[in-house]
RNA sequence: GGGCGUGUGGCCUAGUGGACAGGGCGGAAGGUUCCUAACCUUCAGAUCGCGGGUUCGACCCCCGCCACGCCCGCCA
């Protein structure tokens, strides 16, 4: 309705200024402050003042008694305030929001049909996740969620990195040392934090092992390195037992977030089926190749970079940079788009790659990363192959650990009698608790740099998680209250939009939002009614804290709304009650399906 | 040294060149016979890193400087 009642005021504005004679280039539409009682608004006065030879005010006031706002059903009048040319929403804006929020589908944009494949995480399976990394799986998940709100067709890939030295250096580890080599027990009795001491051990050895020992590693490490180029398959078996059982161990974290992938995409694929090498010769050609130092490099200068690109070692073995390229052309042939989420220490590979791809001759604009800082310790660093940081598994647990904590000292003084259950109390502590953890991380632009520290990350009050699924609740709480299923509101909001629900459509029958006429009442529909074009936004700049941003704002003025128009009580009107009914349970799924987007929980009771 | 990014009250954070720079934490003071107080209300607190410039108008664009982070491997 929102994204309607802007094409109407476009339409609006750009008939206003055709027959005032003005250029329509410009319509200067943007949301007014708050306070002020419009939904859009125009700053194009100020700067049609020197064309006309008027001040902006009164350009202002020529183009408001331009437009007729009869003509436009979501239009209720276009007024002039100042330099501004305000546009006010009518009665059939507010009830056409209220009963487009009714949908338990709200806020999905209409399918694009273009398919999208988002990359994301791909750490290397070295080790258990830990928190230094864990920005890229939650905004890499929240970045696929709000592309697939957004109606595109959406592929999640982890690009495993299975063939360079590191995973020599593990599998020649894993094979050489005995439990009995390793310093202690692991940490978890999960596999990849079973294998990461292996490569600890290997690592420590190769540092600061004998030479003899260190010589005859490096020999091996050599072997299976080559081994893989070559596309042996047994050195292949022997590395993808240790890449697999990883890889097993880093899922299983990576699913409690929830950040789950629809493929993970093998380095080794490319090596195999001989992209790697086809890429290689058609580089080769391309004028920007040169051989020095016995290897093929590329000369990127006329795109500002003046490193060069090594793409073919001197022992004629592929790079890690190489067997991306291929696996970025693999991209093309199967995407109309993809977009790479990954940690601003590889921006510059990525600006190589967008580089030589474009000098391949691909539509390098299909292509968009999204950069992100590394969270870091007080003391530093964290370093799978160190052993320092956090690991995500631990944050994960103590953030439910804490949330328990929360909801049990809030059981006694609790004035709501539902009577939670103990499977109530463990489904809060995980929804909050990760919920929480989701979206300190989302919540935030990505080029930040985020210190980590406990009590930050893990705070449940004011702007966090619990804070907007608390609103959630209390709409689901009311909806209840007033015979509504509960759990048919909840499956309404978590099944993607595959069918309304009944309760929600029963609430939808016969309700008259001109009875919403307080301004708490309005500025909640308001409020709901930006929900698509939010994610609109989102999706375009590739940015879901912008998404999170709004969530914080429906939050807020559903709890004005809250606070000042009781619903359920005796003395409410059966019409305004029903009403406001349907405003709570557009609001629910306004709450709901944006903390969907985030991939944060929306809890039916707290 | 070069490239990229970040710099907003004590702390964290939002902010498409346009209507008084919004929130939150922490601090001070209040609110629950009423649909969940993980809530709400009020107060104090800002030279938007610094200096120039462009513009009718700059936190936002341009130039210079400062601080911090990241990168600059025939590693990944």
């Amino acid at each position: 309705m929102y994204l309607q009642f802007r094409d109407d005021v476009e339409a609006a504005l750009t008939a206003a200024l055709d027959a005032l004679d003005l250029p329509t280039d410009d319509l200067g539409v943007e949301d007014p402050p708050e306070g002020v009682d419009a939904v859009l608004a125009s700053s194009a006065a100020f700067r049609l003042a020197g064309e006309v030879g008027a001040p902006p005010p009164e350009v202002a006031g020529q183009i408001a008694d331009e437009i007729d706002a009869d003509e436009h059903d979501l239009l209720a009048a276009a007024t002039a305030q100042g330099p501004y040319v305000n546009f006010l929403p009518s009665d059939a804006y507010y009830e056409g929001t209220v009963e487009a929020a009714q949908q338990a589908d709200f806020g999905h944009l209409e399918p694009t049909g273009e398919e999208v494949v988002v990359e994301h995480t791909s750490a290397n399976p070295t080790g258990p996740v830990h928190v230094g990394r864990a920005r890229n799986p939650i905004v890499g998940d929240a970045v696929a969620r709000v592309l697939s709100f957004a109606g595109h067709d959406v592929d999640r890939h982890y690009y495993v990195n299975d063939a360079g030295r590191q995973m020599a250096v593990f599998t020649w580890a894993y094979e050489t040392f005995d439990e009995d080599d390793l310093d202690s027990p692991p940490e978890r009795d999960k596999p990849d934090y079973d294998l990461v001491r292996y490569y600890r051990k290997g690592n420590a050895v190769l540092e600061s092992g004998d030479p003899d020992e260190v010589e005859a590693a490096e020999d091996e490490i050599q072997a299976i390195m080559q081994g893989l180029e070559a596309g042996d398959e047994e050195t292949y078996e022997r590395v993808q037992e240790v890449v697999d059982t990883v890889l097993g161990g880093m899922r299983e974290s990576l699913d409690r977030l929830p950040a789950e992938f629809d493929e993970f995409v093998k380095e080794t694929r490319f090596l195999r089926d001989g992209s790697a090498d086809d890429v290689v010769s058609r580089m080769k050609e391309l004028d920007a190749a040169v051989y020095e130092e016995e290897a093929w490099q590329l000369e990127l200068d006329e795109y500002g970079i003046d490193k060069n690109l090594v793409f073919l070692r001197s022992d004629g073995t592929t790079l890690y940079a190489t067997r991306d390229l291929a696996h970025h052309e693999w991209k093309f042939e199967n995407y109309d788009r993809a977009v790479t989420v990954l940690g601003e220490d590889h921006e510059l590979q990525a600006s190589q790659m967008n580089a030589t791809l474009d000098l391949l001759g691909h539509d390098v604009d299909r292509l968009r990363q999204v950069v992100y800082s590394y969270v870091n310790l007080p003391e530093g660093k964290m370093s799978t192959r160190a052993g320092t940081g956090i690991d995500l598994d631990d944050l994960l647990d103590e953030a439910v650990a804490r949330a328990r904590e929360e909801v049990e000292t809030r059981l006694d003084d609790r004035i709501r009698d539902d009577d939670l259950t103990d499977e109530d109390v463990s489904r809060i502590a995980e929804q909050v608790g990760i919920g929480a953890v989701r979206y300190d991380i989302v919540a935030k632009q990505p080029t930040k740099a985020i210190t980590f520290e406990w009590d930050r990350a893990l705070d449940f009050e004011a702007q966090s998680a619990p804070y907007v699924q608390y609103v959630h609740a209390r709409c689901c709480g009311i909806l209840e209250e007033a015979g509504v299923d509960p759990r048919e509101a909840q499956r309404a909001s978590d099944a993607s939009g595959e069918t309304a629900s009944t309760a929600s459509a029963a609430v939808a029958e016969g309700f008259d939002a001109s009875l919403l006429e307080t301004e708490a009442e309005r500025d909640l529909v308001e409020v709901i009614g930006r929900f698509p074009a939010v994610v609109e936004e989102a999706a375009e700049e590739l940015q879901p804290h912008i998404v999170a941003t709004y969530t914080r704002e429906i939050a807020e003025t559903f709890n004005t709304f809250y606070r000042e128009c009781p619903v359920l009580a005796d003395d409410v009107d059966d019409d305004l009650r029903d009403a406001r009914l349907a405003l709570v349970a557009a609001a629910k799924h306004a709450v709901g399906n944006s903390l969907q987007v985030l991939g944060v929980a929306a809890p039916r009771s707290m």
